[in-house]
DNA sequence: AGAGATTTATGAATTCTATTCATTAATATT
DNA sequence: AATATTAATGAATAGAATTCATAAATCTCT
């Protein structure tokens, strides 16, 4: 197969990731690289088929028919590298084990279910399991050999263990359509004061609002708990409270204008999630799996999140 | 698609070629790379997956399982690649007109035919036809527009036309079985003293073994034509003379004993062989596309042959 | 309307990495 | 045994992809 041709893969991913997010820059954000590489990118493949990919429309693009032909293609071989790649990972030794994940981060079971039910398909020689209940010390869990990985926002410096960053997202609060502070753009520290604040049953120090926002500005509003977060919402919508959750659990509630959703303070607040195990576990032909499909699902699937560069990159 | 996956489709075409030439260095060649640039492509390849990908089975190689699987993969990849390729190129301006192919070369009619065939399925819209009858400046045909393109062993210097090499190939003397010259490995210019010459219908300056080697030599034997190579073939069995042709054709008759093949001179007699267009044509993508299948199938088909490196490269 | 934020495009500089070069060890050929 | 091939490897190089800096265009919000 001889070449005459310069397309390689980084291209066909570039290609990918215009057609799903429809803008050069989200795209470059997706592929790891500046908004000027994937420009460049576009150039040279224009260039050499002589044909236009993608066309300016205002302030986004829009792929032309020729890019949708490489869209169509980058999809099928990507998929297919994915598979032989899959194939690989379970040729090589530790090809199984068990994969028992501990969910800090309450919302994450939205996006969680159907990555666990697709991986179980591909893997099913691997033992997958969710390990409930709260934990104090979810990385000790890790250590003792009761869990494998752990989904949360915060990296735990602790030797041994490794955090595989997943993406950025912004947490929003959650208000009734009628709540007077429906009024505001952002809400600010003091908004809260006075407010009941609706969260997961968990410490305050694991509630990013309360430790990043309120504490500091010596907010201190009443609590209220429930364990799902369409209870959270229930009490919203029912005036009960404030909730903070993050943007992508709230699209179609929004929507509906079952709630309304505020930024809080005017940068935004945000937060990181990571996927925690041990070094070891890290080589894992299926944890690398997971990840990949972990990161392609939730980019896929949820809206507003920032992808983080993975740390082996 | 995030990537997290180092392969590329230089790695790809990579493995195909190892596949099909069964040695590092031959598939360096086919590829246009060293040999060196090749065993590391495969190292890095092999410590990303924590598998070895080929074997050193004694001077050559094989692919272990991984390999296969990647070749595979390779195979339906590249295939698709080029198919899609094939549709833009569709998509661009001067996607039709016409192939009027000048054969120099009479041997190239095996690998042609087929060639052909595979063209005219996947460019419908194209004038594909052969232009027959001998010619003395075959490349005027080109500049008179009666022809398109000219596949010959001679890179004519003429503004306006541009070569396109396609392989080389070694020029080897049949001699039938019982032939006194057999107990020679290697025939030099005066072992054709006295001998009959059977070729095809052309001028003497055409015929490499007269040009290159007899006619310096001081040697001028006896000559006889035959339009077909089988017949040349049929009157080298039936002792009425010597020829001279491409190895690649002589394979089956040699393998079946039917003629025998000899070396010509130390260094063997050599000719490359090329693809002339106008340099308008040459921008034609049916007509790149020709020039790919084209080398696919002759390294593909023909035993023996160099690759050339394509000048647009 | 106008200021500010965000988007894509582009040329130049830089960084990175794939390839070549030079060499060795191993295997095959004569 | 001598010679020619083949693959592997570390260091040097060349080349190309990416980033940086910037401009032009579009959208948003007072």
């Amino acid at each position: 197969m001889a070449s005459l041709s310069l397309l390689e893969l980084r291209h066909l991913r570039t290609l990918a990731a215009l057609d799903e997010t429809g803008s050069v820059s989200r795209a470059a954000k997706r592929v790891h690289l500046t908004q000027s590489a994937l420009s460049h990118q576009i150039k040279v493949l224009q260039n050499h088929y002589g044909l236009p990919i993608l066309r300016r429309q205002g302030q986004s693009i829009e792929l032309t028919e020729a890019g949708q032909h490489l869209v169509t293609l980058a999809r099928k071989v990507l998929e297919e590298i994915q598979a032989t790649e899959r194939n690989l990972a379970k040729m090589s030794e530790h090809a199984s084990g068990s994969l028992r994940i501990v969910l800090e981060c309450h919302t994450c079971f939205d996006w969680l279910m159907p990555l666990m039910d697709a991986f179980r398909q591909n893997w099913p020689e691997v033992e997958l399991d969710l390990v409930s209940g709260f934990h104090s010390d979810p990385v000790q869990l890790l250590e003792e050999g009761s869990a494998d990985v752990v989904i949360g926002s915060e990296q735990i410096e602790r030797r041994g263990v490794v955090h595989h960053p997943l993406f950025r997202f912004e947490i929003l609060a959650v208000l009734a359509p009628e709540h007077p502070l429906r009024a505001k753009k952002i809400l600010h520290a003091r908004d809260f004061a006075g407010e009941t604040l609706i969260t997961y049953p968990v410490p305050e120090e694991r509630i990013d609002l309360i430790r990043n926002v309120l504490k500091p500005a010596g907010v201190q509003p009443e609590r209220r708990t429930a364990e799902l977060t369409v209870a959270i919402l229930q009490l919203v919508a029912s005036r009960r409270g404030i909730a903070a959750l993050p943007s992508w659990g709230l699209k179609n509630y929004v929507e509906h204008d079952y709630v309304i959703a505020r930024r809080i303070g005017s940068q935004g607040l945000w937060s990181d999630l990571y996927v925690s195990t041990l070094a070891e576990t890290a080589t894992r032909p299926y944890l690398r799996d997971f990840l990949v499909t972990a990161r392609n699902t939730c980019f896929a699937t949820l809206d507003g999140i920032i992808p983080l560069k993975p740390a082996d990159q």
